[in-house]
DNA sequence: AGCACGCCGACT
DNA sequence: GTCGGCGTGCTC
């Protein structure tokens, strides 16, 4: 008994960034000092890694497989709250832990000894030599600048004294100055908490009080903060920033990716006077270390980001904003698989931490959350600064249909005409890239699809390329058909923006339009440079995907058409009439933004859906309620809870086989309930065959151990995966 | 995730 | 005869 305590002492647990479910056991050497939390160098097979001590042992590894840990980096440790968010996302999404930390590991270079610098000061003991400490003029100005300044790098104590460098290092050598080593740190400007905000209206101002208040509680709070677009959520939500700020503590802002854009840094920091640190996938190597380190060292009061930032090492979190938080881009559908609205609410919660989630349109999910008391609600009622809600109509298609082969409608035609004539833009929105999103034959009516998924090639002109939207696989337009050899056959069927950039421009030939897709702007540069053109009025007719439609501010954006709003309705996915009415709505509110009346038109054949008529009647909450209502008779979510499995593999036969042991061990209880298996909505993807199975439990019921018990007698053959989604937000 | 081990095709 | 393709399996 005595021995075993003994060798558990000596040894810790190290969990590695990699995709392994447990940690491994590590001998400590005696002059290594560990606690949970430090990042350590431990051996694996014949490479090195660097790892986090999780916790003292197991002791259930053989002595004789114990190797030693090599060493600790001079790094923050990982905080506990930290490592218990990884442990709860790694057990709520049943990935390996070690791949969850891998997230939480995601600049490791910061972790190794910062860069180091000589700095020189006057030397606090001056020697009595004589000869060396003569004083010069030189050297005089030098010990001035000293006495004035900080300790400072040769080049730049030299350039302020109007010196050469070589009278700097001389004094250092007979020591009138000395020199110390210091860590090399880029300063990040701070935003300043106590700064006078705007001029609030009473209904914001009751509004930001109440976040102010879970703010100065310091403790964990949820609350959804629901106001119409233009209603002035962000200037609220500042002033719950200021008070964290104010208060020295750190705060966490997740946007979408495409909402983080130059717009809204600068209201930041008009607001604060400097800009927050921003954390996205194209920061470089250095400044995300640089980033990653100020974080962990509390130097950086604000971070705004995509979902990624939820796993940076806050020293001391204050708030975490979840902007646009219905957003689907929060929900990460590859490698760990995790939504990170909902896992930024657990953050917050072992931080001990306020959340606010923001949004015009607030989930279904956020939205019972508030009815069930789980989370607070915070309404912004109207509009602020004589903004106005578009006024919204829809363009019934079977009435007013475009002519053969055309997208726009005559009232859409006629609303841009006097759009046009008036010196104002229209945004024409359609959620599809491309010029065509099917191509057909004409002779034998075959269509070009991918040949590695169930999607059919989208033709991009612009490109000259077909292209799958799936897995990138893209071909050169052909001139012959693959199966009826006709040549030069091909029709393109149906509307993409490239194709409605040629019909814009045919029917307006005077006007300046634009395409504002990921295809046609390359980067977040020149994105940032389309949309300054559309500020200042450079462009009268943009033609975007949501690219276009999420983030910006077009002060003179006064009419907005939406070419196929039935778009997202089909495909009976869970979400499509919610996620089709926030996107609308959000569309529809780009318009008349700055005391203008703008317009929205939305071109439908199905005007009398439930979606068209609340977008119309601006009936947001009935809407919610029918759709609420629909979801509880069905148990779905936010009632009851899903979870999908995808099996996939090369090898269709093998993956029924899967599916069928599957299906044989499926839990049988109440409230459970598994179908499947199915064909999945992508039945071949990137070469690879899915079947689908979705397992439906009450709220009441944890799925996870549901899951485990079930997945756990199952064998997989090796060119077999099974994929979880435990809260599956698309079921494509 | 790496890295090695292992078992079948075209090269010096 | 070997060099090397990447499938499969392990790493405390």
């Amino acid at each position: 008994m005595r021995l075993r305590s003994q060798a558990v002492e000596n040894t810790v647990q190290v969990l590695l960034p990699l995709p392994l479910a447990d940690a491994y056991d590590y001998r400590v050497p005696a002059e290594l000092a560990l606690v949970p939390g430090h990042f350590v160098v431990v051996p694996l097979g014949k490479r090195e890694v660097i790892g986090v001590v999780w916790g003292a042992g197991t002791g259930e590894v053989p002595q004789a497989k114990l190797r030693d840990v090599v060493g600790v980096l001079p790094a923050l440790p990982m905080a506990e709250a930290m490592r218990r968010f990884v442990d709860w996302v790694s057990a709520y999404t049943l990935m390996p832990r070690g791949a969850v930390l891998r997230m939480a590991m995601s600049a490791p270079s910061a972790l190794e000894a910062p860069k180091t610098e000589l700095v020189y000061r006057a030397a606090t003991t001056p020697q009595s030599d004589d000869t060396a400490l003569k004083l010069t003029a030189a050297r005089r100005r030098v010990l001035e600048v000293t006495k004035e300044g900080p300790a400072m790098p040769v080049a730049e104590l030299a350039h302020l004294a109007g010196v050469g460098t070589s009278v700097v290092k001389t004094m250092a050598s007979v020591g009138l100055l000395e020199a110390v080593e210091r860590v090399v740190r880029r300063a990040f400007p701070q935003p300043d908490g106590t700064r006078e905000g705007p001029v609030l209206s009473p209904d914001q101002k009751a509004a930001a009080d109440g976040l102010v208040d879970k703010v100065r509680a310091h403790a964990f709070s949820a609350t959804l903060l629901d106001g119409v677009p233009g209603a002035g959520k962000t200037e609220v939500y500042f002033e719950a920033i200021a008070a964290a700020v104010a208060a020295r503590r750190q705060v966490l802002v997740l946007l979408p990716e495409i909402a983080l854009t130059a717009q809204w840094l600068k209201r930041f920091e008009d607001r604060f006077g400097a800009p927050p640190a921003a954390w996205h996938s194209g920061l470089t190597s250095l400044e995300r270390r640089e980033t990653w380190r100020a974080i962990a060292e509390g130097r950086v009061s604000v971070v705004v980001g995509a979902r990624s930032a939820l796993f940076l090492p806050f020293a001391e979190l204050g708030l975490i904003v979840v902007d646009e938080e219905h957003d689907g881009s929060f929900k990460q559908d590859d490698g760990v698989i995790y939504n990170a609205r909902d896992m930024a609410v657990v953050r917050a919660r072992l931080a001990s931490a306020p959340i606010v989630l923001a949004s015009a349109t607030p989930s279904l999910e956020s939205v019972v959350n508030v009815q069930t008391g789980r989370y607070g609600e915070v309404q912004l009622p109207g509009r602020h600064g004589g903004h106005q809600l578009a006024a919204l109509s829809a363009v019934d298609l079977r009435r007013d249909p475009p002519t053969r082969g055309r997208w726009l409608s005559p009232p859409v035609v006629d609303a841009m005409k006097a759009t046009l004539a008036a010196g104002e833009q229209t945004l024409l929105f359609l959620n599809r890239r491309g010029y065509a999103p099917i191509t057909l034959c004409r002779a034998c009516g075959h269509g070009l699809e991918c040949p590695q998924c169930s999607a059919w090639l989208v033709e991009h002109r612009f490109r000259r390329a077909l292209v799958c939207h799936h897995c990138g696989h893209a071909e050169a337009p052909a001139q012959a058909c693959k199966h009826c050899g006709a040549v030069d056959q091909f029709v393109a069927c149906g509307p993409g923006v490239e194709r409605l950039a040629e019909e814009a421009a045919e029917l307006f030939p005077e006007a300046r339009l634009e395409l504002f897709t990921s295809d046609s702007l390359m980067n977040r540069v020149e994105a940032e440079a389309a949309v300054e053109r559309m500020i200042n009025g450079e462009i009268d007719i943009l033609i975007g995907t949501q690219m276009a439609a999420k983030g910006h501010h077009f002060p003179n954006l006064t009419l907005v058409a939406v070419i196929d709003a039935d778009l997202g309705l089909n495909g009976g996915d869970l979400r499509a009439a919610e996620r089709t009415f926030q996107l609308l709505y959000q569309v529809a509110g780009r318009a008349g933004r700055d005391g203008r009346p703008g317009r929205a038109l939305i071109q439908t054949h199905n005007p009398d859906h439930a979606v068209m008529q609340a977008l119309v009647s601006g009936d947001r909450d009935r809407f919610v309620e029918v759709e609420l209502a629909d979801r509880e008779a069905a148990a779905m979510p936010p009632y009851g809870r899903l979870a999908s499995l995808i099996v996939s593999g090369p090898d269709p036969a093998a993956v029924d086989n899967v599916c069928a042991a599957l299906a044989r061990r499926a839990p049988h209880r109440d409230g459970v309930t598994v179908l499947g298996p199915s064909v999945a909505p992508m039945a071949l993807l990137r070469g690879r065959h899915r079947r689908r199975f979705l397992l439906k439990t009450s709220r009441d019921i944890a799925v996870q151990p549901l899951l485990h018990a079930w997945l756990e007698q199952i064998g997989l053959p090796n060119s077999v995966r099974l994929q979880v989604d435990v809260d599956p937000y698309s079921f494509l």
